[in-house]
Order: structure tokens, then C-alpha cells, then sequence
RNA sequence: GAGCCGUUAGCUCAGGCUGGUAGAGCAUCUGCCUUUUAAGCAGAGGGUCGCAGGUUCGAGUCCUGCACGGCUCACCA
């Protein structure tokens, strides 16, 4: 047998029909909505409040609910929050109290209808002159103090989790603002949003293992995209000189509180930039976004402060190492790949890649207050164009934030022979058993086409809303994060 | 993949070290209650203690395995 609680509202629903009563219409419009209300209302006086003659129709979940003798006192939830109802006996009647307090339930979506008043402890609140149930709900809701806590059970069940628990809905509405102002700031500066393909014959644009799928009537195996790059800068090649593409990435991997096997990135290209200009753009849109959501430059992030205020620190990566671990950094091989090994990195003999892991373990880690670092070695950067006055590294940053990467960008290589040497290489480092970029001749045949001068970055939009509503894991930001069936 | 922690009523949690047939608050049901807001008072019902084995006269409690989740590390952007 089913639960109890769930077996009595089963029999209320069996109850109303037999009485001729929907327990599920479709027929009831409110006039208005909560914040509608409140905030117009509450500017007048209490005994402005009483001579208004104004009804308001509102709908919404019933979340909290006080019944007396002869009159109950509820909240209902509605969009945009939440308001009290009043319900007494010499208003609304015998019949429609005790139908009230027969068949309504905390969680049962209601309309009502009628006139403000202020409570003895200055609550706005609708004196209900009439009611309708409008959606009766089988189960309880959690506990109305507590919320709903376990874990598995706000992932699972995430409806749930945003009835009861405000904070959560908070921190998606400021997601959606978030990927709102992205838009707007680009937008305004002469970006085209654009839809490239998820569906790839070769997975590019990055290193990580892709998932697999396939495609009947073509009879091919296609992937997920690890990134959309390599068909924005076909983009590029084709005239469109700003364009960005926010969207879903799926990568085959581990999950953890920094990794969701699909995930939110931004990508932007903008030919006659360079990687320098996008250093100030970025700093410009993470500014524009955080003092609009935030109001302000600074914000806690567990037990760091972050301070955005520009201009941004920015520093050369081979630097900072060589001054932190030692100058022999890049003039001995054995020095460097000895000094990598003891820090557990597995670089496999690539050069770029013990650096680069050398920094994000030391450096990077203690990073607090953006900071773009810049001069990444070429072996572990395919896609980026080479310095001009140094061959061994490309004209690449990555901006660090809270000690973490919340963007990756440079000046795009442009050069299709070097691009072609590049996978080349790529897979090279393949046979040595690390996850690389795959050579794609298409995507070169493009480049031979010739693209302008281009500038490209891209950024982790879930590890910004992570940063942005102070979230420990980025299963706190994505509605759906995936566990294993249960 | 490894280590640690967790899983008890619809929800939030005690109990577990030291084995003796399961407890609280909220929610539900009954009664009283017309300005309450974690309403109040009185009473009642509600459990496969994650699953499967084992030890024991007896297991929520001890042991082993498994499942799911969380954190850390590894792997990986």
C-alpha cells in the first residue's frame, strides 16, 4: 500500500469528482500577480488600503498554510513571490470554509479573489472573497522550516528543491540573468549569435574525449561537440567577422563539483583583434555583468574576496614559474620533467604541458583577483597563433579567478600550412598516450580559403554563475546535473 | 579509479561507541480555536532503519559485500 498521506489526497480527488468538482480546470485567468500587488499596494496607508475598493484575482501554490476554528490563514507562491490569504467564516460562507478545509492541501495550486487588508502585524494580505482549486497535489511537500536538504533528492527531484528552498530559485534566476547580460553586452558591440552544429564527424576544437553517437540514414558515427571553435572560425572565413555561440558542450569525463559531463561554454571570434584586445573586452564583460547582477565589483566566493576592479593584473606564465620553481625551467629538460614528477603530473615527456601544470599547481592555485596569464607554450596551444618574437610559445592567456580558469583565449593561427604542422604534432603527442586535438583537413581547407586576423576566447559560463551566486559545486548551478539512476 | 563520510516516518534529524523488537519536531488525522505567520492546546495514526549476507539466543546498532549520494585525491579542462 501506498503512502498514507498520498492515499488521503487520492481519496479527496476521488471525493470532488463525485461531488462534480474538477480537480484539475484549466479555466481560472488572474487578473494580477503577487509582486503586481505588493509592490503597488504597499506604498499606500493602512487606511488608504481600506477604502480601496480594488479585487484582485491571483493563482498560486498553496506553501504554507493556518487553520482556526472559523477562519484559515495560507500563503500562495506565484512567479514572481509570495502573499497571504485570509479566509473567514462571515465572508466567504459556511459551505465554502468547510469545502476549504475538507479538500484544500499545502502544495494544491488555488485561485483567489478579493480585496486587500493589512494583518495587526502590517502583512498585506487578500481577504478572500472567493476561491478555486485549480490543481490539486497528491504529495506533501517537504518541511516548510528545514526545506528539503538531502542532497540526491534537490538533484533528482529539482522541483522540488525549487518549491522549498528560495535561495535555489535565486541562484537560477541570476543564471538566466547572467547568460542575459553576456548577450547583451555582446550584442551591443556588433556580435552575431550563431548556431553551429553539436553533431560532429570529428570531435575539435579541443582535448577531451568526446561522446559517441550515430547517425541511421547516414550510417556514421558522430560525436558530441567539445567545442564549437573549429566551425566558428569557419564562420569567420565565410565574413562573419564578430560572431559568439553560447550553448551546450558535452566532454566524456570524470564529474566532480568543477565538471558536468555537459556544460555551458561561450565561445567569441573577432577578426582584426588580438589576444591583447580581448584581454580588455573580457575585463569588460565580466565587469559589466558582475556590477549588474551584483551591484557591485566585489563579492565572497567561500573564503576568498574577490576584488574585480580594473585594470586586471596580468602576467607572463614561463615568468612566474621560472621565479617560483627556478630559472632552470627551460633550460633543462630533466630540471623541469624531475620537478613536475615530484608534484605527481603526469606531462608524458611534453614540455608545455609540465609547465602549464607546474603554474596550476602553485600559481595558479593561489590566485584570488582575475588575473590573465599569458604566453602559453606552443605544444599544449594547436590552435593559437605563434609569438613573433618567440616561436616556442603562442599569443594565448587563460584568465584565473578565485583559483580557477574561467576563460581560455588568443589570436587564432590563421596560417594553414602551420595550422596543418600543428595536428600534425598533435598526433605525435596521440601515440604517446595523451588526450589531443585531432587533425581536421576540412577545417584546414577552410583556413586555405584565407581568414582575417582573428582574436577567439572562450569561457566556462557554469563556472562564472559558480563565481557569480557564490556556489561551492557546479551541480548547484545546473538544473539537471547527472547521477546515476537510481 | 582510491580514501573518508553518509543513507532511520512524506520532510528535518536523534538513537549507533557500549546489541535487548524504533524516537522527536514538522507534515497528516480527530477535537477546540475569527488577525495567524515555524500559530497554540489535547489526542491518534504513520517505519522493509538503503539492499544482501554473516556473527549472535537476539542486529537500526557489530562484521563483509553491493547500490546510491557527498567530499578529497587521482584522471581530466
Amino acid at each position: 500500500m501506498e503512502n498514507e498521506l498520498v492515499e488521503q489526497r487520492k481519496q479527496k480527488v476521488k471525493e470532488l469528482r463525485s461531488i462534480g468538482v474538477n480537480p484539475f480546470p484549466n479555466d481560472f485567468k488572474p487578473s494580477h500577480d503577487v509582486v503586481g500587488v505588493l509592490s503597488y499596494y504597499s506604498s499606500f496607508s493602512d487606511e488608504e488600503i481600506k477604502n480601496l475598493s480594488d479585487k484582485f484575482s491571483l493563482a498560486g501554490r498553496i506553501i504554507a498554510l493556518r487553520e482556526f476554528g472559523k477562519s484559515t490563514f495560507f500563503h500562495i507562491m506565484d512567479r514572481t513571490g509570495k502573499i497571504q490569504g485570509y479566509i473567514r467564516r462571515d465572508v466567504i460562507g459556511d459551505e465554502k470554509l468547510n469545502f476549504f478545509k475538507k479538500f484544500i492541501d499545502i502544495g494544491d495550486f488555488i485561485g483567489i479573489r478579493g480585496d486587500l487588508f493589512k494583518t495587526k502585524t502590517g502583512e498585506l494580505t487578500i481577504n478572500v472573497k472567493d476561491f478555486k482549486l485549480i490543481t490539486k497535489s497528491l504529495y506533501p511537500l517537504p518541511e516548510k522550516w528545514h526545506g528539503l536538504k538531502d542532497v540526491e533528492t534537490r538533484y533528482r527531484q529539482r522541483y522540488l528543491d525549487l518549491i522549498s528552498n528560495p535561495e535555489v530559485k535565486e541562484i537560477f534566476l541570476k543564471r538566466t540573468k547572467i547568460i542575459k547580460l553576456i548577450r547583451d553586452f555582446l550584442n551591443e558591440r556588433d556580435f552575431i549569435e550563431v548556431e553551429t552544429p553539436i553533431l560532429h564527424p570529428i570531435a575539435g576544437g579541443a582535448a577531451a574525449k568526446p561522446f559517441k553517437t550515430y547517425h541511421n540514414a547516414l550510417d556514421m558515427e558522430l560525436f558530441l561537440r567539445i567545442a564549437p571553435e573549429l566551425y566558428l572560425k569557419r564562420l569567420v572565413v565565410g565574413g562573419f567577422e564578430r560572431v559568439y555561440e553560447l550553448g551546450r558542450t558535452f566532454r566524456n569525463e570524470g564529474v566532480s563539483t568543477q565538471h558536468n559531463p555537459e556544460f555551458t561554454i561561450m565561445e567569441l571570434y573577432q577578426s582584426y583583434a588580438t589576444y591583447e584586445d580581448l584581454m580588455d573586452l573580457i575585463e569588460e564583460l565580466i565587469c559589466f555583468v558582475t556590477e549588474t547582477l551584483l551591484g557591485a565589483l566585489e563579492f565572497d566566493y567561500e573564503d576568498m574576496k574577490v576584488n574585480m576592479k580594473r585594470p586586471w593584473r596580468r602576467i607572463n606564465l614561463i615568468e612566474s614559474v621560472k621565479s617560483r620553481i627556478g630559472e632552470e625551467i627551460l633550460s633543462s629538460d630533466e630540471f623541469l620533467f624531475k620537478k613536475a614528477t615530484s608534484l605527481g603530473i603526469a606531462h608524458k615527456g611534453i614540455r608545455g604541458k609540465a609547465i602549464v601544470e607546474l603554474f596550476e599547481r602553485t600559481i595558479g592555485d593561489e590566485i584570488v583577483d582575475p588575473t590573465f596569464v599569458y604566453g602559453f607554450p606552443i605544444d599544449v596551444s594547436p590552435l593559437a597563433r605563434k609569438n613573433d618574437l618567440n616561436p616556442e610559445i603562442t599569443d594565448r592567456f587563460e584568465l584565473y579567478l578565485a583559483g580557477r580558469e574561467v576563460a581560455n583565449a588568443f589570436s587564432e593561427l590563421n596560417d594553414p600550412v602551420d595550422q596543418k604542422e600543428r595536428f600534425l604534432k598533435q598526433l605525435d603527442f596521440k601515440s604517446k598516450g595523451e588526450e589531443v586535438h585531432e587533425m581536421d583537413e576540412d577545417f584546414i581547407g577552410a583556413l586555405e580559403h584565407g581568414m582575417p586576423p582573428t582574436a577567439g576566447a572562450g569561457i566556462g559560463v557554469d563556472r562564472l554563475v559558480m563565481l557569480l551566486t557564490n556556489s561551492p559545486s557546479i551541480r548547484e548551478v545546473i538544473f539537471f546535473p547527472h547521477l546515476r539512476p537510481e
